[in-house]
RNA sequence: GUGGGUAUAGCGGAGUGGUUACCGCGCAAGAUUGUGGCUCUUGAGAUCGUGGGUUCAAUUCCCACUAUCCACCCCA
């Protein structure tokens, strides 16, 4: 039998409903924020994720999908969402846009990885771009933003840890800094780490070893080594986030995967479990890939959250909604004629936004009366000769048991749905 | 990429070197033939992950592959 490929899940049943669930959330959220969509492709020039990612980090050296099409180009389906929208910030002029531009997508992203549980090959990520201001603002109302989301869908124990890797002067003094103050510690440390020393030495903060963490706990950390612009702006972003009142913790250990960060970077944490939500400040990605002449700089910020973990966490907090029944009305037949008339009202009634469902199998009355049942039909009724003699049918409520009598229009069942209890409209929020 | 566990019906689980491989949920039909949920009866559905090997005999033991899960690496 041909199964999905490793790493990648079909989404169906009460599962979609909790997925369509979340992107509500979200899409009600980013108007809230004056973000707008963009969708890109999915999958783009591998130039764009070598360069803009970093040719040095392990989402691009291992984990790209990158494949030769039939025009013998080099194509890539995206590990990441900042990408495409860099790209697309370019390539249709949006600097002449009002700044700064505040875009927000949903997409699959691919990464050829062993898969775990919370990690795929394909998963999902929202993510939020501000391109235009150096402003700390910015990475405020995006941290609020995702606090926010998280808040509103119920979460608890978010961690919101921040740190500022500096811009490339400071990261430079402090990378030699790091490198002498564990000169000698070099040894004790294990094998990961001693790769890490020269190429990364900043990933070694990072380390799960105990021994290492240990050797690391008395490290000059990033932060005392920000020159004064840095510095300003990471206290500045510090108030802001005081002043609305987002509890966050700051981590001078946190270094991100992507190249393209500078200055504040960040992540909210389900602390035991895995980053849900991951980002910062890019302010050289848009002109690295745009090789634009002019000197413009295009400061940006951004995070994206992976919608896969984010909904096993719901799940296992038990925060997803119970997945309300979608149908109205259930229109039950007995005989050819029956057939014909249930058929026609089902139809008239959908017309008039009532969501109606009848019998597709040709079964018995009391085997539809199951299938309403199990639909969490509202309402049911029956056609049978008797019905279609006088024109008159009972309309049952499924839950009470509650019988009405109705002429057998769809205008006089509506009008008799409006006289039993209302049905509430099962739609996600 | 490294190390470990698991693989039995749509789902979740039991089980045995030897006739027709169980159970629950779900699905389907029915319980005096025009009305659901509870209960009861019955039925459909599995080449026991794939391919080799040991054996008179393998779903069961061994090996490989694949998938999946866990811990690393890394990340969302």
């Amino acid at each position: 039998m041909i199964k999905s490929p490793r790493g990648t899940k079909d989404i169906f049943g009460t599962d979609v409903r909790a997925w369509q669930w979340l992107e509500s959330h979200i899409r009600n959220l980013c108007d809230l924020f004056g973000f707008g969509e963009i969708r890109t492709p999915i999958f783009e020039h591998t130039e764009l994720f070598s360069r803009g990612v970093g040719e040095t980090t392990d989402v691009v050296q291992k984990e790209m999908y990158t494949f030769n099409d039939k025009g013998n180009r080099s194509i890539t389906l995206k590990p990441e969402g900042t990408g495409g929208v860099a790209r697309a910030f370019n390539e249709h002029g949006m600097h002449n846009a009002p700044m700064p531009v505040k875009l927000y997508y949903l997409t699959p992203c691919f990464r050829y990885e062993k898969p775990q549980d919370g990690r795929l090959r394909q998963h999902h990520q929202f993510g939020v771009e501000t391109i235009g201001s150096p402003e700390p603002e910015v990475e405020a109302e995006i941290i609020a933003l995702g606090y926010q989301l998280l808040n509103n869908l119920g979460l608890t124990g978010v961690k919101v840890f921040i740190n500022s890797l500096g811009c490339t002067t400071c990261r430079g003094a402090y990378k030699q800094a790091l490198q002498t103050f564990i000169g000698d510690n070099l040894p004790h440390l294990c094998e990961d780490c001693n790769r890490r020393f020269e190429k990364n030495p900043l990933r070694i903060l990072d380390c799960k070893v105990d021994s290492c963490k240990k050797i690391v706990q008395s490290a000059p950390v990033i932060t005392d080594f920000l020159d004064d612009e840095c510095s300003a702006h990471f206290k500045a972003l510090q108030a802001l986030l005081s002043g609305l009142e987002i509890p966050f913790e700051i981590d001078p250990k946190i270094v991100r995967g992507l190249d393209y960060y500078n200055r504040t970077v960040f992540e909210f944490i389900i602390p035991g479990l895995l980053t849900v939500i991951g980002g910062g400040r890019y302010d050289g990605l848009v002109e690295q890939i745009g090789e634009e002449k002019t000197d413009k700089k295009t400061p940006a910020v951004g995070f994206g959250m992976g919608m896969d973990r984010l909904l096993l966490l719901l799940s296992n907090q038990n925060l997803l909604p119970a997945p309300t029944p979608l149908c109205d009305i259930y229109i039950g037949f007995m005989g050819v004629a029956g057939r014909q008339k249930a058929q026609t009202l089902i139809h008239a009634l959908r017309q008039n936004g009532i969501s109606a469902e009848g019998d597709l199998l040709a079964r018995g009355v009391k085997a539809q009366m199951k299938y309403a049942n199990k639909l969490g039909a509202k309402f049911s009724l029956i056609i049978g000769e008797n019905e279609l003699e006088t024109n008159q049918a009972t309309l049952k409520n499924m839950e009470t048991k509650e019988q009405h009598s109705t002429e057998l229009t769809a205008a006089a069942i509506i009008k008799t749905l409006g006289l039993c209890p209302k049905p509430r409209k099962g739609r996600a929020p």
